[in-house]
RNA sequence: GCGGGAGUAGCUCAGUUGGUAGAGCGUCAGCCUUCCAAGCUGAAUGUCGCCGGUUCGAACCCGGUCUCCCGCUCCA
């Protein structure tokens, strides 16, 4: 067992017995990659969205926010790409145990034949030199033809198979073109099952009345459908963003890692509307703010790095990721892209609506290109938690787990602990725990001695420890005891909030 | 989806050739009153993942199934 698996195991099990995550339906079995966050698992992921939230729309006069609904109209996924790009034929061939995508197998099938005319065109081309004439040879040399008709044919019928939505004749077409396995040769293969990756519901009691619609896959189409909204209801001016934190859904054929890829899972984006022509300067400006933003929190600046797509999606014209190093390796945390004005003038199209920005400086009107920042929420949660673990070996020879989550982030600001519970110490105790309420999530904690409790707020991540001792009924002074530092100073007990404060509002972190 | 591993208390795990379940930690109640978890007393907690089969008898053997982890695969 690797000691990055170990690793993994200790967060997964630390988030369960601590009430971060669990299993969704845990009593019946669980529910494929379906997690529910507990008491400090919510408290941690509010914390997340605030942070993100205040950090983005908050503190950037150009952003505003949106909160758009889940079920959208279903011409929405046909405008935005996703009813095609999310539905895949797969085949699996039995020898290899290897999945496929069946249009993939074709199209290979038809390079392949395309780069043996091709050849065979380079080698007449030398042969012949300037008085060769390609486009004749190409429509009379038999071979030529023959391999140029086998290509037409699998194209023009797996066209059809697609068209018709017919899985049975798509496998036969792969066994009459003669596909082999690329990996083992062998041609024994599984019926083609189609997967969407879209989970689908229907509007309206009446069955034969309803019609299907899906759970939205990514959040940022209830952007851009409501892009002339909110740009004409705020009266924002081109370049301004648009911010959401919302939930999305994926029926993924495989969904592992924790809380790493879920079926349902909640994202933070932002799209920033800008002139055509500047995106590349926005871009530029988006990555580089995002990977600040992250820094902020203060862990391993190692462990954060950019990944930039060298094949980009038909939407994009530049993309990253902001990876991070989770236990079983550098994934993706967040991504910035280059949408371009794909989406808005794809919704023109389908809607028959225009989407356009009138720009009065320039006296232009244009269909805006997007700049789109996309941050899952629980990986970010998964992120915070990975990167906060740490067990400790203390000098008298004790363990001390502690979760090292950037103050602002934590569940609980701060515990109130009264050294003891007699002599009126709770009392006093809860009398300060009752003051600080309002103002910042506290918690108190009064069983069992002084050291134990401590290392169970260490074990949430509360930063500091308050503690109420016989000296604080004397001199109005309580002792501040640090979770990363172990730390411990007097404070009054009047200058507590405002202490509380400094060392945990994120305001002083940006 | 394929292959490998696993599933026993909240957590980590033990459980002999099949004879109706244990430990440590944690939790709770009380004592003690002590600034970094292991002081004392007591208590609760399990259809041994689930279903079926074999057997007089199953946590243990067999079949199925669900879930999790790892690898492959996939990944707007």
């Amino acid at each position: 067992m690797s000691e990055s698996s170990n690793k993994f195991k200790q967060v997964i099990s630390h988030a369960k017995e601590y009430g971060f995550i669990f299993q969704s339906s845990e009593i019946y079995d669980g529910l494929s990659a379906v997690y529910d966050y507990g008491p400090n698992g919510v408290e941690l992921k509010n914390n997340i969205k605030r942070f993100w939230w205040d950090s983005m729309v908050r503190m950037n006069h150009d952003i505003v926010g949106l909160d758009s609904s889940i079920l959208m109209h279903p011409k929405t996924w046909k405008a935005s790409g996703h009813v095609d790009a999310f539905n895949d034929p797969l085949i699996d061939n039995k020898d290899s145990k290897h999945r496929y995508r069946a249009d993939v197998l074709v199209e290979d099938y038809v390079a392949k034949i395309e780069s043996k005319i091709n050849k065979q065109v380079d080698k007449a081309k030398s042969k012949f030199g300037d008085s060769f004439d390609e486009k004749l040879y190409r429509e009379t040399n038999p071979r030529i033809v023959e391999n140029q008709q086998k290509i037409d044919y699998a194209l023009s019928a797996m066209k059809k198979c697609l068209d018709d939505d017919d899985l049975v004749s798509f496998k036969n077409l792969i066994i009459e073109l003669d596909i082999k396995d690329p990996i083992s040769g062998s041609k024994n293969w599984t019926d083609i099952k189609q997967f969407n990756l879209m989970f689908s519901t229907s509007i309206g009691a009446n069955s034969e009345s309803s019609s299907e619609i899906y759970l939205r896959p990514e959040t940022a189409q209830g952007i851009f459908v409501n892009f002339l909204n909110v740009q004409k209801s705020s009266r924002k001016k081109i370049p301004f963003g648009i911010a959401q934190i919302g939930k999305a859904f994926r029926n993924e054929i495989i969904a592992r890692q924790f809380i790493f890829r879920m079926r349902e899972f909640e994202q933070m984006e932002m799209q920033f509307f800008v002139k055509p022509g500047t995106q590349k300067e926005w871009y530029e400006k988006w990555k580089e703010k995002r990977m600040q933003w992250h820094k902020l929190m203060g862990f391993n600046e190692k462990d954060y790095r950019f990944h930039d797509h060298d094949k980009l999606a038909h939407y994009a014209d530049a993309a990253c990721d902001i990876e991070f190093k989770f236990p079983f390796g550098f994934k993706e945390l967040e991504g910035i892209h280059s949408r371009t004005d794909f989406d808005l003038s794809q919704h023109e199209k389908f809607s028959g609506k225009k989407l356009r920005y009138f720009d009065p400086e320039s006296k232009e009107t244009y269909v805006p290109y997007v700049v789109e920042t996309s941050i899952g929420l629980d990986r970010m949660f998964l992120s915070v938690l990975t990167a906060s673990l740490h067990e400790e070996n203390l000098e008298n020879d004790t363990k001390r787990l502690v979760l090292k989550i950037p103050a602002f982030l934590a569940p609980f600001q701060a515990a109130v602990l009264p050294l003891v519970k007699k002599d009126g110490l709770e009392e006093k105790s809860n009398e300060l725990y009752e003051n600080l309420r309002p103002f910042l999530n506290v918690t108190k904690d009064e069983k069992d001695a002084i050291g134990r409790r401590y290392r169970r707020q260490d074990a949430i991540g509360t930063p500091v420890c308050i503690t109420i001792d016989h000296d604080t009924l004397k001199d109005n002074s309580v002792t501040f005891r640090l979770r990363d530092s172990m730390e411990q100073y007097r404070v009054d007990l009047n200058s507590v909030r405002d202490e509380l404060l400094k060392l945990t509002n994120f305001a002083n972190f940006l």
